[in-house]
DNA sequence: GCGACAG
DNA sequence: ATCTTGTCGC
C-alpha cells in the first residue's frame, strides 16, 4: 500500500531545499535524462553534450525494475531511481539537467526535475509535454519561441513555450538551482527545429531502443 | 458525485 | 508511458 500523506511531506521537505538562484557556473555541459517502461522493467539513458553546440560527450543506459505505479503528482517515484542510476555512472558530470516533467510546476513545486536537483544537487530543468497545474493569461502567439509566464497563485513559476511552429507548445519550470529566465533561456538554445529540445530527444529515443533491443535478445 | 490528471 | 498503419501537411 502506498502511503500518499508521508510522499506528500517528502515533496514538502524537497520543496523547502530548493534555490532558485542564479546558476553559478557557465554552462559549458548539458545533461539530459529519461526512461522507457516495458511492463516490469524501466531502461534510463543519461547523456551529456556540449552546450550550446549539443554534441555528444557521454551516454550511459541502465535497466532496472519497475517497483511504483504511475500516479499523476508522484511521478519522481516511478522514475527518479532510473535516472540516479544512470546519472551515477556518467563519469563528467552536467552543468545543469533537463528531465522530461515539472519542476516547481507541482502541487507542492516539487515535480520530477525538482526532485532529481534537490538530490543530485545540481541545476535543473522541467521539460514538460503537458501542464499538470498552473494558469496562461492570454492566447500564447504562433510564432517560433514565443511564450507566455504560467502563474501559480498570480506568481510567475514557468513559462509556455511555442519551441516549434504549428505545434502544442511546451511547459518549462526551473527545477532547483537555476532561475526561471534562464531555465527558459537554455531550453530555447536546445530547440533545434523540433518540439523537443535536442537533449531530451536523444535520451528519450536511446531509452527506448535499448528497450526493443532488451525485448528481441 | 464529476472531471482532471507530468510520464 | 505503451499499444499501433496509414496518412495529411509542411
Amino acid at each position: 500500500m502506498i502511503d500518499i500523506l508521508s510522499l506528500k511531506k517528502e515533496q514538502e521537505k524537497i520543496a523547502q531545499k530548493v534555490k532558485l538562484v542564479e546558476i553559478r557556473e557557465k554552462i559549458e555541459i548539458i545533461g539530459a535524462s529519461d526512461v522507457a517502461f516495458s511492463l516490469n522493467y524501466g531502461y534510463g539513458c543519461f547523456a551529456t553534450f556540449t552546450y550550446p553546440n549539443l554534441k555528444v560527450l557521454e551516454e550511459v543506459i541502465v535497466k532496472d525494475k519497475i517497483d511504483f505505479p504511475y500516479l499523476p503528482e508522484f511521478l519522481s517515484y516511478r522514475e527518479l531511481k532510473f535516472i540516479l542510476k544512470a546519472y551515477q555512472k556518467i563519469k563528467i558530470k552536467p552543468d545543469v539537467i533537463l528531465i522530461d516533467g515539472q519542476g516547481i510546476l507541482h502541487p507542492r513545486k516539487a515535480g520530477i526535475a525538482t526532485h532529481l536537483g534537490v538530490i543530485v544537487n545540481k541545476p535543473t530543468i522541467g521539460v514538460a509535454k503537458s501542464l499538470l497545474i498552473g494558469e496562461i493569461k492570454g492566447k500564447l502567439k504562433e510564432d517560433r519561441f514565443s511564450y507566455l509566464p504560467i502563474f501559480l497563485n498570480n506568481e510567475i513559476f514557468g513559462y509556455v513555450l511555442r519551441s516549434r511552429e504549428k505545434t502544442k507548445p511546451i511547459y518549462i519550470s526551473p527545477g532547483n538551482l537555476i532561475t526561471k529566465e534562464k531555465a527558459l533561456e537554455v531550453v530555447i538554445n536546445c530547440c533545434k527545429g523540433f518540439r523537443i529540445p535536442e537533449p531530451l530527444r536523444y535520451v528519450h529515443t536511446k531509452a527506448k531502443i535499448a528497450r526493443l533491443k532488451d525485448e528481441k535478445g
